[in-house]
DNA sequence: ATGATACAAAACAAGCTGTTCTGTATTTGC
DNA sequence: GCAAATACAGAACAGCTTGTTTTGTATCAT
């Protein structure tokens, strides 16, 4: 890709970021993003359509990030303790969160992470299907598999905003513990 | 309050969610709404400061209702089965929403429905409480009570949640199931 | 009946959007 | 290294939305 595409991305993804740091999303006009990015007005149309596109494009980017490394796909980037059957993805993804790679946790603490919340479980749920289908945990239950799921992947996102709105003053271990035993029950049954 | 404020005033609350149930919020104009309401540009400002205000007032006068008629207190409706020990708020809810109450299914299933779900994950938080801490239900875990009240309540959102995006062809009766067996057995613990 | 209140209509400045045009700088292919 | 392609800046634009102001009319409360 051109070196001048990809820097003037990344200098809208960034000046985006920072102003839905501290901006609601629909009080930050187009002009702001252009104004903080410092890049001629056509440049921004000329990268995205519209705000909302911008706004995917920087969610597909941002999560499919995350999960692919929680996944174990190399990224060159320092792998903790995995590999280890005790040590869940869930664990993992915590402390790639606590690491604040990208600035993630600015979107998912600010205003309006409704959006990212909803992308980070949309691609969790591809996450526990992988994780727990494959060891049959899914189906003991009398639940319907989707359900099952959903629940989890909600409650997982669910422990991350607690965590967030905590100042993940807990550590990754404590709060992988808190999910799990609100979890584990209910694929024993 | 005069009756003619009043009027306007649900005028412009039926013309908002019906707009809510075909737009994206952030795709509603206030002067779709003026149109829709069929009142005069002024009037809409005289009633509400901008269109945050007026989702905000919306869903307070929504989930107010809802919440209060779960708890028992008199509304001047029929009144199902309830007083029945097995039979659970839960339930109630549910029965509730398949009812339809003022349309606020349209919202819950409209796009943008974080807005209304964040709302009534709010008020169900103050309804768990009530419900579960004088049973002494709350205590029991080695969980932080607030996460484990989050996740209640979360869970229920997801729970109906779930329920829309199936159509709702299950019964109430059979989400109620689902929702508690993902519940209770964390509670006993 | 009368003063207060709610509303309608129109006009207004200001701001944002998305596009188009012209000209400049940078990159890539050869 | 040269030339064509590409990315960008700047300015200007029409169209729309916003929130306010002004003037006048209808309705309510007492």
């Amino acid at each position: 890709m051109d070196r001048r595409q990809k820097k003037t991305r990344e200098a809208i993804f960034k000046a985006f970021t920072e102003l839905l740091a501290e901006k609601n999303y629909n009080q930050i006009a187009v002009q702001d993003i252009i104004d903080a990015a410092d890049i001629g007005r056509t440049t921004f149309y000329a990268h995205f359509e519209t705000k909302d596109y911008l706004l995917k494009d920087l969610c597909e980017e941002l999560f499919g990030h995350i999960i692919d490394t929680a996944m174990g796909l190399p990224h060159g980037h320092y792998h903790y303790s995995c590999g280890t059957e005790t040590d869940s993805v869930f664990l993992h993804l915590l402390r790639h969160l606590q690491e604040n790679d990208r600035n993630i946790l600015e979107l998912l603490a600010c205003q309006n992470n409704e959006i990212f919340l909803r992308y980070f479980k949309s691609n969790l749920k591809k996450l526990i299907m992988i994780q727990y289908a494959d060891k049959g945990l899914l189906q003991n239950s009398k639940l319907p598999q989707d359900y099952l799921v959903n629940h989890i992947s909600s409650s997982f996102v669910e422990t991350v905003e607690w965590w967030l709105s905590h100042k993940m003053q807990q550590t990754p271990e404590q709060m992988t513990e808190y999910f799990l035993s609100v979890i584990e029950p209910i694929l024993r049954s």
